[in-house]
DNA sequence: CTGAAAGCGCTAACAT
DNA sequence: ATGTTAGCGCTTTCAG
């Protein structure tokens, strides 16, 4: 930098304001262009660790993701990574497991490395990790997964609706004894959708109390298979399943086929995320489509606004899903349907909060 | 810590000497005691910034990957982050396109903080990237992708080799008319994987200068649908494609489905990486599996060791691939094989070199 | 084995 | 509008 100076025939400090954008404009253009010429002559850039260490500040931007990285998470990564590249942030990502002290660590480790923000995507609905973020006032905004109260910003698909679309479309078909395949109820993204679930069959005027419901401890294709297998043992007259996410929905797939059934004739199944290829399986899935690139490009948004203003309001954005109808649903088999609903509704429950 | 210092009746060096692993066997391991208790008591931790202002390293890693994220590059990622962070390296990644002056700033740009090593997923067979971080002495491997010549070290599977199973599985089914839908030849990848299929079918008595070849210009499903069409209206005798990649080979699906076809009765079709999903798609993929987490891995412990030792003679780390046979491939239709084959060859074309 | 002191490259008061 | 100066928090010679 002094070489730099040197050369353009002024001091550092105006070869550093000259070159940073930000001050720029203390200086007088013409300064400001023999810089520039100095520098490029030079190769010279400057430092980002120096002036780190002097500012506190890095231009760098830490993203937690679960580590059991399933497809939703790496759209996310890159539409935030994307986003915050073109504003001149680097990402670091460091890959969670469930361990929430590692996850503190984790997070420590980051702060100590001066990054100026972070993007929460393992998030459960009451996490300690949020509360340390906030405990250490490091801008932060959750992302896919919500809490139960709103302390951080964040962007999470409208889970409550998805589920209802799905609901609400099987209902279309003539189902009646729908169940839920439920995810993780610690985190919103199960929870919610499971509530949507229960709303949209009373909305229906199905009995929400007595439906068949199980959970499963993950989002895989394993303990999808797990708890449809409880499911179908303990309910065999079901006629359609809206499972809370794509992997548990093909877990099901698998328990359908080994149980010699057929999906949709003798049960129609309802995803949730429009993962890539589930058009391709067999038969294709139905399922809500979430953009989660688009989360990742608005959380990014989001939390470069909590960056740039601290201690603005959190903020929830909510991004609306959409049915997409494939051929894993259809009419339920004759003979199945005794409940009966409601004459064809689309009766959403438009009161339901969307509280997490 | 001047505080611990103080707290600790040291002189900061001391600190500073018991604090980090490489330097504590020169202080008293009774001072070292002191030093971390009173680190411990005012939750003192390192600043990794100014010890990288200081000694220009960081323990961070940068990553480069292409930005069109296919599947591939997730494991490779993760599994390269998991074995770096347990060596107390971070990682930056950075999502890539194609032109090669920006993918140049990017690396510039992680070089400026100070990262201590590049892992370079995007390389093409004679790539300026590559040319570029051994100019600037940058510890650099290679993932997935190799050059055309060894310059920098990699993991990488074995392409050649891969292809070759492929080929011989179908010629053991009874295929002769096989051809190959060949991926980007830039790419180590692409290119590879057709001399392995052109050399296979040599090695198994068939006639290796006319086989039908389309390359799709990169690794989609679009693009393997219309490599896939042009391939099958200019030669609709064939019974099986040896697809370079899964998306290519399920762009070829989509194809035949178009045109009515049925694979595998009419068609069969191996892919090649086994990503997720591929086993329930219909028909479930023949593919060649890749461990894309071991390359990771293996590509983070070649990286370590190019920080430790600078200089270190460039080596090729090459992974087995593994045929994995599912639905996709079977018998040729009667009358369809007019050209014969060997008889029933694993003939292996063991003397072809992996050279890209 | 430990203390002293210099300085990594930059930025931000403050002064002019 | 620009120059001066004092560090940001650490590591590492060099002395002792």
């Amino acid at each position: 930098m002094k070489q730099v100076a040197e050369r353009a025939g002024v001091h550092v400090s105006t070869v550093s304001r000259a070159l940073n954008p930000e001050t720029r404009s203390m200086v007088v253009p013409e300064s400001v262009a023999r810089v520039m010429k100095a520098a490029e002559e030079l190769g010279y850039r400057l430092d980002p660790v120096a002036a780190s260490l002097r500012t506190g500040r890095s231009k760098l931007v830490g993203i937690l993701v679960p580590d059991i990285a399933t497809n939703v998470f790496t759209p996310i990564l890159t539409g935030a990574t994307e986003r915050l590249s073109e504003h001149g942030y680097s990402v670091i990502v460091a890959y969670v497991g469930g361990d929430s002290n590692k996850q503190l660590d984790l997070a420590q480790g980051l702060i100590a490395r001066r990054v100026d923000g972070l993007i929460v995507a393992t998030a459960s609905r009451d996490d300690p990790l949020v509360t340390f973020c906030i405990e250490r006032g490091v801008p932060s905004v959750l992302v896919n997964r919500a809490e139960k109260e709103t302390r951080l910003s964040g962007v999470v698909s409208d889970d409550l609706l998805g589920a209802q679309l799905a609901v609400d479309h099987l209902v279309e078909l003539g189902h009646s004894r729908i169940a839920h395949l439920g995810g993780p109820r610690e985190h919103s993204t199960g929870y919610l959708r499971h509530r949507g679930f229960i709303h949209a069959l009373a909305a229906n005027g199905l009995d929400a109390a007595s439906a068949p419901t199980e959970f499963a401890e993950t989002y895989t294709r394993e303990q999808g298979a797990a708890a449809a297998r409880r499911l179908l043992s303990a309910h065999p007259g079901i006629t359609a399943i809206v499972a809370a996410n794509d992997l548990l929905a093909l877990g099901a797939y698998d328990v359908i086929r080994e149980a010699g059934l057929n999906c949709p004739r003798d049960i129609s199944i309802v995803g949730h995320n429009d993962m890539p290829l589930v058009d391709m399986v067999e038969p294709p899935l139905t399922t809500i489509r979430i953009s989660h690139k688009e989360m990742g490009r608005q959380a990014a948004d989001l939390l470069e606004q909590a960056i740039e203003t601290l201690d603005r309001p959190a903020r929830n954005v909510v991004l609306p899903p959409k049915l997409i109808v494939r051929g894993s649903t259809g009419a339920p088999r004759k003979g199945a349907g005794r409940k009966s609903a409601k004459a064809g509704g689309t009766n959403r429950a438009a009161s339901v909060s969307n509280e997490v």
